[in-house]
DNA sequence: ACACGGCTTGCACTCGCGTGCAAACTATTT
DNA sequence: AAATAGTTTGCACGCGAGTGCAAGCCGTGT
């Protein structure tokens, strides 16, 4: 199934034989704004496409020092918003002429050397679309300084050596509160996800202090420490069960829609409760379960198309700082909420 | 963020010169089985770790013509099956060395040009884990011939220029019939997804067979064109409403988790229906969401890990044919059928 | 002490293309 | 027609490593 008599390979030398020009110019025939003249542009491309020529890309980047070619980690494939931002990412990527090498970092242990791995094959920059990511490895990749460019995708990164491209954590976790008192809640529940990570800990606070200074009590929290939906589901039913009906959270408000799914199952099978009548429950994503007829979420969008092609600015941008941003989403009201 | 007085690239000549041996020593030291001395090795590797040099995989894969990359093409990230896979095969490959170009070809009209360029970086392998790739991609893909191998996972395939890893999807639906058949059911309505697909044409007729064959009479059959949930959810209304009650389906076979969960949901909210008392479901993957609180689906499991393992013993293999292989999965039995 | 076989190491050449400059060529002006 | 400015093309050299072979090193047996 390989090779069946098809010519080893081909190379420009032999593109440029056959259109008799130099190599170079075949090659220049392949650069957008290359100064070459249309005729011999066209000449040598019908001759390449006769031959079926392509460029070979790694030789390009060995000598040009640009790959285009950037590394997208993930480390959670469970939580259906990521990838939706993974599709999003990829697709604008390809879409602009980038290419995309996807690290799985699921397993911990590995992720040191997955990054590297990455590093050897010398891509342009380095997208972490994982919030798994201490500060700690973090620093540790940059450090060891194998990355043109380092970007945190939808989480805000403190770090001065990373270009982080955001929602609006602040923004956007003020507008559900304004919703949430607009419409008369009590009780509120924050139910957060890991507590160490900033871009949590900013909404979980905003939420806090917001509710705190208008009406005068602080919400009751709840955190999971990772997405594993049995060990969220058991948090929520720890959260609810054993307490006097009268006393339980007119609405939880969640760290983002896997959390918020979860505890609608929680609350409907196990607690044998209704939403949104006798909870309501308010997410943060928008992800496509959202929207289906089984949940129907109020939720808060974050822009991921906006913010995927912000990032191919970035990708394309020479620049070396300011280039963080952050973005404003909006709030989807459905049945939840 | 870049140079930071950083040596601008460190190659093995530097770590060479440091050292006191030659660049191939160097490159020796990284390499798995080269003859080399211990201690040559360890010398050369303290070295080489104290600069923070690694070999560039871009100029090791244009010298050697192997690059331990393969593309991956995906065009559906609705389906969380899909995304099963995906995370299990880049953590298999990345585990055993391999690294993956991820490929987004939802947008179908670029299809043909991400496959090109993914060609142009030389991969070892292209991996189609979508299904929308009817056999006019394929062999176009293949008739370029650009394609060192062409796998494609987890459906059947009869072009025999190409590798195919899949479940045996006869056997699996077989034993999903013989399920069916044994719990009673009479009047079983098969949900099929897209009709012009050979891996669920097989399916589908596998299923039809043996209800003919033992029961005498053909099931319904309803067919959707793609994994749109809005889509879905419409044709199961329309496959259900407007039918006296007692000529419904007793129990509704999926092709695929998607579809039974879209099915679930519609049943449940659509038409207020209890499921399984009222209609019974049956889906194919087991997707993670298959087991949470909400669904609780009967399914048949693919033994993607298996699979997955087998796709790298592939990538490594030296033989060009009869690689095929299918698989054995198993039925598991939760509460809806 | 000599030679021989086995392990290590060094080297010339190659992979396919980009960069920057100089040469050649074309079109425009006087 | 000659000169000038602008455009197009060719080329030497480099990017960073792999391959296969030849030379060097080691210890052992006689």
């Amino acid at each position: 199934m390989k090779k069946q008599g098809l010519p080893e390979n081909i190379t420009a030398d032999d593109v440029a034989a056959a259109s008799g020009v130099s190599r170079w110019t075949v090659n220049r025939a392949f650069k957008r704004d290359a100064s070459i003249s249309p005729k011999t542009r066209e000449k040598v491309m019908k001759a390449a496409t006769e031959m079926g020529y392509l460029p070979d890309l790694r030789a390009a980047s060995l000598a040009s020092d640009r790959s285009n070619l950037a590394a997208l980690l993930i480390d959670d494939f469970a939580n259906p918003h990521k990838l939706v931002m993974l599709e999003r990412i990829t697709r604008i990527m390809r879409k602009r002429g980038w290419d995309s090498l996807l690290v799985n970092t699921l397993d911990r242990a590995d992720a040191g050397s997955a990054l590297l791995n990455a590093s050897q094959r010398r891509v342009d920059a380095t997208i972490l679309i994982g919030i798994q990511f201490d500060d700690e490895v973090l620093s540790a990749a940059q450090s060891a300084r194998r990355f043109r460019k380092l970007i945190i995708f939808a989480r805000t990164s403190n770090s001065p050596d990373t270009i982080s491209i955001a929602v609006d954590d602040e923004a956007a976790t003020t507008e559900i509160a304004h919703y949430v008192e607009s419409k008369g809640y009590k009780r509120p529940l924050y139910l957060a996800g890991h507590r160490t990570y900033s871009a949590h800990l900013r909404r979980k606070e905003t939420f806090c202090c917001f509710w705190k200074e208008r009406q005068n009590y602080a919400p009751e929290v709840f955190s999971v420490s990772k997405y594993d939906p049995m060990l969220s589901s058991e948090i929520v039913r720890q959260a609810l069960s054993n307490r006097p009906k009268d006393t339980l959270p007119d609405i939880i408000v969640c760290e983002n829609d896997a959390l918020a799914i979860c505890a609608i199952d929680t609350i409907r099978h196990t607690l044998k409760l209704r939403v949104p009548e006798d909870i309501a429950i308010i997410g943060f994503d928008d992800v496509p379960l959202a929207e289906t007829l089984n949940y129907r979420l109020t939720t808060y969008r974050q822009p991921i198309t906006e913010m995927a092609e912000y990032l191919v600015d970035v990708l394309e941008s020479d620049q070396d700082s300011d280039l963080d941003r952050t973005f404003l989403g909006q709030l989807v009201v459905r049945d939840t909420a």
